[in-house]
DNA sequence: CGGTCTGGTCATCATGTGATGACATCAAAC
DNA sequence: GTTTGATGTCATCACATGATGACCAGACCG
């Protein structure tokens, strides 16, 4: 750090378009996001892409992993988490998992990471809280469904909900008879 | 009806393409049919659809409209409407109508109707039970959720569970403390 | 038969998109 | 100052896709 700015500098290309990426795909999902669209947003020539991350499914893996560590693996279940959660959503979309949850991607490297990504971040504690791998899944796919929704702006009343309010009818409705304390 | 089938026959062709892109559309969304597939599985040449439904996005209304009859709208809480549901989703995917919950249509008149219709075949008798818009449109958004990542394959489990078990699991989870009878 | 209408086929266009490689330009090394 | 490698820019390609219109082929009527 601070290295007295480069006007040229690989590392904050490669940066600005990764930032980028997670951003427009996470709002609008793989395929309608254009390499052209990340370049414009990242300030950045879109061949680029091809340079630093060989192919816009090489970005969108790039994302995806990028995104990794800044979720901290926990258990859907808590208000706690379920409000963290949807402040994310609200913030920065749906994400590239979630999405890819609901829609199978064509590419099967992608596939295959989003499937370990959900497993590892949301599936898995939550299997090892209910002891059930099929309710986690159900869980995990229903939360996908409502963050989704709460960005396609096709159900008003969920789309334009407060959020605390948002929250207490996720915890009323998913929470439920799940073993809670 | 039993016309002899004539050899050039605009009605069957029409009503093969209204099929096959109920077919399609249900299974992998409005962006991933192209016409081609379309014409191709309804044994139709393409360039029909632009002479009977006006363009690819008629041909989604048309689909839109042709399968509003033939779910009746009803209670989604009950586990008679969820086995239901599934059902036709194992059967025939998830539909435009779910699928649309989830992700905006850019084309404002697709938007719109989709809109209508969530509201009139799920939302509404839901609200009317539970007496609140939010919690209606939660469970209708967590169902989608549920019914896509079905299809997904994302989601081992769920994708490959028992549809009994599946329909416990959806309705243990989803109708807990909700007002059941 | 000749004419016309309807249904169907086909070539083709315009556009958007991901990818590629040639070229330019800057910065550091020598 | 020259060279060299890294960085960025641009034109362009190949392909998919939706749309369009010219044309063909039976059917029905006179």
């Amino acid at each position: 750090m601070t290295e007295p700015p480069r006007r040229r500098d690989a590392a904050a290309s490669r940066a600005a378009l990764l930032q980028a990426g997670q951003d427009l795909f996470a709002d609008r999902g793989f395929d309608a996001t254009t390499v052209r669209d990340v370049g414009e947003r990242a300030g950045v020539d879109p061949a680029l892409i091809a340079r630093y991350f060989g192919s816009k499914t090489g970005l969108y893996l790039a994302c995806l992993h990028a995104e990794k560590g800044d979720a901290v693996p926990d258990d859907l279940l808590t208000p706690g988490r379920v409000a963290e959660l949807l402040e994310r959503v609200d913030a920065r979309g749906a994400g590239p998992v979630l999405r890819t949850a609901l829609q199978a991607h064509d590419d099967p490297d992608v596939q295959a990471a989003v499937v370990a990504e959900l497993r590892a971040r949301l599936v898995a504690p939550l299997a090892a809280r209910l002891g059930d791998d099929l309710r986690a899944e159900v869980l995990v796919a229903a939360f996908s469904g409502v963050a989704l929704a709460r960005g396609a702006g096709t159900l008003p009343a969920l789309a334009g909900a407060d959020r605390d309010a948002l929250v207490d009818a996720v915890v009323g409705l998913l929470g439920g008879p799940g073993p809670q304390e």
